[in-house]
DNA sequence: CATTATCTTTTTTTT
DNA sequence: AAAGATAATG
């Protein structure tokens, strides 16, 4: 049974909010998740709501698990048949069903960003333009960013040539797509919204069935995002969506907080509902992020409030190199962990950019501290992964060109570019797609009519992989599980003496075949279809395991959105990497970079460490960064420096050196006094909270800190940082 | 014609 | 520093 007495007023009235439209704006841990759930809840037992016709829309797929899980301990059995994933999931389960009214059956594949980067060059090289003048990133981000606004090829702006041609491109790319019979993430949203518009009668059973609809970090909804859900919700209006403005940073996936405008404006009978008490940071933590966010123009301004106490200023360390930031880090999370006072899972270390993750990963392994890092060497990404998952996809879906390409020479087989355009030519001249002309080699060999268009060189390693592939289709039409399907795939490409040449990166790779492997026997029930759906939808940001021991996260801040943790670490407070280079000459972008950095200090319970260094190796040689224009936006007095000066401190003068001194003297009373002389000595009697008494053996001021030796009876000698590791000095006996 | 060696270019964030 | 494209080689 619900119970609304935990809640405040305020949470309170979101949850029991009358019928129609609701927008629930919350600020950083306000508690939006717990209000989402509670409303599920309490449609479902006070109002006797079936949870049928209940949507729930997440962003991300652990959302989805965690209001999954939450649900099932609140309501139990009840809470079955909600409809509850992302909104990329339920479109493809939209699709699915529907599939007789599309341009492509219900066995389409999704490509991923790397599949659409190879059609999309693929598309620029049949159109015979230059890849260097075209190039196809660039051209992806416009086909992706016209898709997000509704923008067909047909529709598609052309006021200048380039427009022309990626226009062209466009239409080639889709065309690939259907051609292989496939759909891109884009698609996935664009095309239901597609369906729902032109099949009146889909449209209403889709509304008609969803009575509440509910959506999740709503500030981050996409206009094809928006009309979905205003189609979906078009017979009953029942719209409880809750967000932030603050915290949207997926404007370059195509988001647009203004949404929530729009929301206000097409629903003007709309509730709304402010969440302003955080639960989750002290009093500091939030003063800072405040002072952070207020510079950006345009938003709701909320007063956030905590109960929790002021707590501790944020820190302020500037290293040297990127090498002396990860080591910071790492000492700084040992010091706490070895003083009692936290445990590894109590932290996180959030940067800008993936490639930033490498170091710290090295730090961690070299000081033996557990971790877990959130997507970066992105497992479905692995060269060895993919390969098997195109392999599969291609029993699934012969037409698939692009698995195709990938694999039909792994292991090398002698197949190049010259036998693979011919490949093309030839089943386009038959009206065949590639995959289909190989089976037909495959299964016929020389009574195919195509078997004479080959060339003796290339015939035999196509008909070869033709036969493979046949076979693994007829395999699985007899009935064989994935499992089985997954080995028989190992075996007959011997796969394993190709990727395990004995080195211990090969016996990493083999290892993450393995890991493959028993994904694929979790999904043998759901057969292969669930399971290539999956791979694809669940991003590598789930894949980690849920509670992972003891160990800190690593994680990009945008991964970091939703979550909270004891201590942040943000590292890379430099200009051009927070913000990061790219989004200097846009004012909008520029508001995310800060947003960014916002999302991330909220994300901590009790402390924050921000950190940068003054120098860096960004690409081949180090370069000097300049301080984050953001550490400008934090006032002092919220800031404590630790090791390094800032070098304009050394031509300060004494005087307001003595006053800057005073001003940032630190609360705890040991840190100040160790600034300026060792509070410990040699010989002296000291008690640890973990470690008991042991003898201080040498004692130094380092980086503004004082680092004593002290051995312990219990576990020998250590080395700690006198300000975090909490020591009594005991008398002499 | 496929594979290997050398040179060039390139860095955000993710469903 | 790593991936991708191009040139040389077998």
């Amino acid at each position: 049974m619900i119970n609304l007495d935990h809640l405040n007023a305020q949470q309170r009235a979101a949850v029991t909010a009358p019928l129609g439209q609701v927008l629930v704006l919350a600020g950083p841990g306000s508690g939006k998740t717990r209000v989402l759930t509670q409303r599920i809840a309490f449609l479902i037992e006070a109002m006797g709501v079936r949870p049928h016709n209940i949507l729930a829309v997440t962003f991300t797929n652990k959302a989805a698990r965690e209001m999954q899980h939450r649900l099932q301990s609140l309501l139990g059995d009840a809470a079955e048949g909600v409809w509850l994933g992302t909104f990329h999931a339920n479109c493809a389960r939209i699709l699915r069903r529907e599939a007789q009214y599309l341009s492509f059956d219900n066995n389409f594949v999704i490509m991923d960003s790397d599949d659409q980067q190879a059609l999309v060059k693929r598309a620029i090289r049949e159109l015979n333009l230059d890849e260097k003048l075209y190039r196809p990133t660039s051209i992806h981000a416009a086909i992706s960013t016209a898709k997000n606004n509704l923008i067909t090829p047909a529709d598609f702006p052309t006021q200048s040539y380039r427009d022309e041609i990626t226009k062209r491109i466009y239409e080639r790319y889709q065309s690939l797509l259907r051609d292989s019979n496939a759909v891109d993430f884009d698609d996935l949203l664009l095309e239901t919204v597609r369906l729902l518009v032109d099949n009146p009668q889909v449209r209403e059973r889709y509304a008609r069935r969803f009575e509440h609809i509910l959506v999740d970090e709503f500030q981050d909804t996409n206009l094809v995002q928006y009309e979905l859900l205003k189609l979906l919700a078009s017979i009953h209006g029942n719209l409880f969506v809750v967000g932030d403005e603050d915290q949207s940073i997926y404007r370059w996936r195509g988001a647009d907080y203004r949404n929530v405008l729009r929301f206000e404006e097409d629903y003007p009978a709309c509730q709304k509902i402010l969440l302003e008490q955080n639960y989750r940071s002290t009093q500091t933590v939030l003063d800072a992020a405040r002072a952070v966010i207020d510079r950006n123009k345009h938003r709701t301004r909320k007063h956030l409030f905590s109960e929790r106490g002021s707590g501790e200023r944020l820190v302020l360390y500037e290293a040297v190199d990127e090498h002396a930031e990860a080591a910071f880090v790492v000492d700084t999370i040992q010091q706490w962990i070895n003083s009692g006072k936290a445990r590894g899972s109590d932290f996180a270390v959030m940067y800008r950019t993936n490639a930033q993750s490498r170091l710290l990963e090295e730090a961690f392994l070299r000081a033996g501290l557990p971790y877990r890092l959130v997507g970066a060497l992105r497992f479905y990404g692995r060269r060895e992964v993919k390969d098997l998952i195109c392999f599969l996809r291609l029993v699934h879906n012969p037409d698939d060109e692009v698995s195709l390409a990938r694999v039909i020479n792994v292991p090398p087989r002698g197949v190049g570019e010259k036998t693979m355009v011919a490949l093309q030519l030839t089943a386009r001249q038959a009206n065949m797609t590639a995959g289909q002309l190989l089976i037909e080699l495959g299964e016929k060999g020389e009574q195919s009519p195509h078997w004479g268009r080959f060339s003796g060189r290339s015939i035999l390693p196509l008909t070869d992989f033709g036969s493979l592939l046949a076979g693994w289709r007829r395999a699985v039409a007899d009935g064989l599980s994935l499992p089985g399907l997954f080995d028989r795939i190992l075996l007959d490409t011997a796969y394993q003496e190709y990727i395990d040449d004995g080195s211990n990166e090969g016996k990493e790779r083999w290892d993450n075949v393995q890991e493959l492997r028993r994904l694929a026997y979790e999904f043998r029930e759901g057969g292969l279809t669930a399971f290539l759906e999956n791979l694809a939808l669940v991003s590598d940001q789930d894949t980690l395991p849920e509670e992972a021991g003891n160990a800190a996260t690593l994680l990009t801040l945008h991964a970091a959105k939703g979550l909270e943790f004891r201590f942040v670490f943000i590292i890379g407070l430099d200009e051009g990497l927070l913000p990061h280079a790219r989004s200097k000459d846009d004012p909008e972008e520029m508001a995310e970079e800060r947003r960014l950095l916002y999302v991330g200090i909220t994300r901590a319970k009790d402390r924050v460490y921000l950190v940068r260094a003054h120098q860096r190796s960004q690409y081949g040689g180090p370069e000097i960064q300049e301080p984050s224009r953001f550490l400008e936006d934090l006032p002092e007095s919220l800031i404590q420096r630790q090791g390094q000066r800032r070098q304009r401190e050394r031509w300060e003068s004494p005087e307001s050196r003595a006053l800057r001194t005073r001003l940032f003297t630190p609360s705890h009373q040991q840190t100040s006094a160790a600034l300026v002389e060792p509070r410990f000595h040699p010989t002296d009697r000291v008690r640890h909270p973990v470690w008991g008494e042991g003898i201080v053996m040498e004692s130094r001021i380092q980086d503004g800190d004082e680092t004593v030796d002290v051995f312990f009876e219990s576990v020998g000698f250590k080395r700690l940082v006198a300000s975090l590791a909490n020591l009594e000095i005991l008398p002499k006996s």
